[in-house]
DNA sequence: CGCTTAGTTGAGTTCGTTCAACGACTGTGG
DNA sequence: CCACAGTCGTTGAACGAACTCAACTAAGCG
């Protein structure tokens, strides 16, 4: 059965925490880490296909994800889902939650994911002795605003063929950044997820990946999709990629 | 032509905003009030049809909405174009930009719109001094967040039908809540901007409206969508509508 | 008075859906 | 160890939703 475990058996300090070392993320001053590193009450572990929130739910916790993929989605009554965005290492989840109180969506962990927890109640105490924090924060939400325009304009105008090739070249770009890929370049993703994010039947999805592979941008595999030509995806999709900019993360 | 242009005419002062009287948004204290006025640099007004604010831009500005109706779109390069939301009095426009250096969307007005100019740069001081309205515009960021996740729900997985219902109904309680209606419940929008919201065309959107229309819940009359049943459109598209909550706003 | 914009309607086509059946693979219990 | 169920991916056929093309009305404006 997938579940989240608290582990309290191994904490990575923030000092030595992996995602600092990426050129990704921004320079902390002492001050800065000092505090997050307070601010951080534990870990948490959840295995591929566990629920980490719960739309509805008034989570007393927020929570940066340390490694692992996971997704954000929203259900009608009668279950159809619609997958909003996935999550990546770096990612802050569980904000709509601590600042207005109910969550609006569920995340769900695509693979093994392990989160750093924070307290909810001391975010406001970030806000007021840490301003620069409390920037990136806000940084953080408006780039998610950021990516929703983007997705949002993806299935409103794309047709399938570039929705799905937008879908993987943004997903593959992103996880590039943050060297998720050893060998292979495997997305841990189903054909469901896939037909779930872009508003499309599994069938017409299968179809339509069967057009990407065709034209040897990739090609499913283990339950997986590999992605064998990044730029040529970006390209079918008439998508140009996020520009540069170093990120901050909590 | 329709222009935007500076009114150093007629400033409102903030402690006399007629948008804080609404019940809707939250109160000020003394010192955020006085801090805010200072913030505020002038005022702009936008003839309907304007273009506030343009995608790729530098802005050097952050504006707030006193009156008006606009939208925030998107478009790909062959013309196809995305409405991603609308913006309404007490929305914040410009934050993207301000925050991540460009702006990603462009935004135009539908009505006459005027406009709180705010100075860029002086955000900072806005985090460094005044935690509770740095936190208010992560709430903003936030909530904006949380609506794209019910459109990208919408455009993605309800029907034609739901989602022209979703929309209408969406606006109708936006405008509600901030007293928009004097008589008539008039959304100045043409089906063009209906369409390019919902991602059809505009000729299946014109008979879409058309069956909401005919069960009575709307009317379409001059160049405006009027609303005859809001709760109606709700049970139509499936939607809860939005918490109580009161809003914070700047 | 013509020109433009917004809305309407019909006909034919395309895109995406549902239904259905099947193969490959995984995990589980007998 | 095998039988069986469950998930995932694949494919064909028939249907339906949404699109394009096209023609036309009504209103507003110079």
């Amino acid at each position: 059965m997938a579940t989240t475990r608290p582990t309290h058996a191994f904490k990575t300090p923030c000092e030595q925490c992996p995602l600092r070392a990426l050129p990704t993320f921004r320079e902390f001053s002492r001050d800065e880490l000092e505090f997050v590193s307070k601010f951080k009450r534990g870990e948490l572990v959840a295995d591929a296909g566990a629920t980490i929130l719960v739309e509805g739910a008034h989570s007393a916790h927020l929570f940066t994800v340390l490694s692992g993929w996971g997704f954000r989605y929203k259900s009608l009554e009668d279950g159809r889902r619609q997958i909003l965005n996935y999550v990546m290492p770096g990612d802050l989840i569980g904000l709509q939650g601590t600042i207005m109180g109910e969550m609006q969506h569920s995340v769900e962990a695509l693979s093994p994911v392990s989160l750093c927890v924070f307290e909810r109640d001391k975010l406001m105490t970030l806000y007021n002795k840490h301003a620069s924090l409390a920037f990136d924060v806000t940084w953080i939400a408006a780039q998610e605003e950021r990516i929703l325009d983007e997705h949002l304009l993806s299935i409103g105008r794309r047709t399938a063929l570039e929705r799905a090739a937008y879908l993987i070249a943004f997903l593959f770009e992103r996880a590039s950044r943050l060297k998720l890929f050893n060998g292979r370049k495997y997305i841990p993703i189903t054909q469901q997820h896939v037909a779930d994010t872009l508003g499309l039947s599994i069938v017409h999805t299968n179809k339509t990946l069967k057009k990407l592979a065709a034209k040897g941008l990739i090609r499913w595999q283990e339950r997986a999709c590999e992605v064998l030509d990044g730029e040529g995806l970006k390209d079918a999709a008439g998508w140009e990629g996020f520009g540069e900019s170093v990120r901050p993360f909590i």
